[in-house]
DNA sequence: ACTAGGTTCAAACGGCCGTTTGAACTGGAG
DNA sequence: CTCCAGTTCAAACGGCCGTTTGAACCTAGT
């Protein structure tokens, strides 16, 4: 990727296009199953413009992530009331993981790349996003730990965020086979409302209580 | 493939080394993304071998699904006393889904695949496997219900298994993450008793209650 | 021991991949 | 209007992919 002087109108809209349609071949197939020759068709752009303007097809996805992640957290600064309660912040929380089940657009196409992350983080991934997730975590570990007991440890707070993570993205991941046996379900809007609710409702009373036998306890940090 | 007349025990032999080898690189790469060429550098035998005895890249992959499903089943299945609490059988439940966190053996290389076909299916699990997985989500569906309500309806326990298991899911696909920042956890034996506790009193309570505004009803099914 | 059929093997085939090349084409500053 | 840096383009390159081929190699039944 060669040090630009100047970007012509032209040119930016380029690589507008590129992006966007990276961003469904990314979403749709993975990293690695995606090809630039699919992007380039559907972008209608020549071939040899991804590496002109992104110097490599790992360029590209990088250039997608910051897109990405720059979209994800603008969407979760939307308004609201500026102090809601614990349970209606999980509520909202919930519903907004869950919005990919039913929207068809680009916010959904990158929530679907996150999910090939976990499943097999990509080197870009590794190094240039694992800190900018981390913000991100941090205010779902905060909303999670409204639930929890005063003295619960950072690491347990951590690991009620994942475990909350997790209730949603699996009906995310399933939306599409949610319509088949054996469960013939209705994915629309309001369908994904009373999930939202059923979904908030069970882990703020999870959270609410605490092991019986024994506690989460946090294994000693490596290092630090 | 054509049709055999005899399977030599060596020829047996060369087919069990390809599924173990295949296992694990479909499990770390992805139907996809796991190359035959890797596979049969895995296993030491020729690259000839798998189209003769598994008729093509896809056919081994039928193989090794078969195999995986055996194994999750018959593994299901160990010995338990004979009526277990609710509380017992779903932390028993849990436990299960957590083992790949910590185990390194061919069935943590199973989960995985599986994984990944719920991110992505291949065409072999859509037609193959679709209707040999109902029955297994049966049986957690039954073990959701002992929590539900009575007039629960099957789709709203269906929608209870499928949430426990997305409870689990994540920590299996995030375990190795977990050790570093911002969780730095060290996870061992020990850790996933732990973590098994707390999932399954986490999930109990909730299972417990219903979401107070509006219940979740499935929408009127498709067909039937 | 012979042989026929099951099995292994090295080599090659066509195809898709990411990347590079160098010429042709702009569009905006002077 | 000129001109050249910025941009597009068609074509080709080397490499890895799944699959096929046909000969060589066992091995078990006679």
């Amino acid at each position: 990727m060669p040090r630009q002087r100047k970007v012509t109108r032209v040119a930016q809209l380029t690589r507008e296009k590129i992006i966007k349609a990276a961003s469904r071949a990314f979403a749709r197939d993975g990293y690695e199953g995606a090809s630039i020759r699919a992007i380039v068709a559907a972008a209608e752009v020549n071939q040899a413009a991804i590496n002109y303007h992104f110097g490599s097809k790992e360029g590209l996805y990088r250039a997608v992530l910051q897109t990405a992640l720059r979209a994800l957290m603008s969407d979760d600064d939307a308004p609201q009331a500026d102090k809601p309660s614990r349970e209606a912040a999980l509520r909202r929380f919930v519903r907004g993981q869950l919005r990919p089940m039913t929207a068809r657009d680009e916010l959904s196409d990158y929530a679907r790349i996150f999910n090939w992350e976990t499943l097999r983080p990509s080197p870009v991934f590794r190094k240039f996003m694992a800190r900018e997730v981390a913000p991100f975590l941090a205010r779902v570990t905060e909303l999670v730990r409204r639930f929890l007991p005063a003295k619960a440890t950072d690491q347990e707070a951590a690991v009620g965020a994942l475990w909350l993570f997790g209730q949603c993205s699996i009906f995310v991941r399933n939306a599409e086979q949610l319509a088949n046996a054996p469960f013939r379900l209705e994915i629309d809007e309001r369908f994904v409302d009373r999930l939202a609710d059923t979904i908030a409702t069970w882990a703020a009373d999870g959270l609410g209580r605490q092991p019986t036998k024994r506690r989460l306890r946090a294994a000693p940090a490596a290092a630090e």
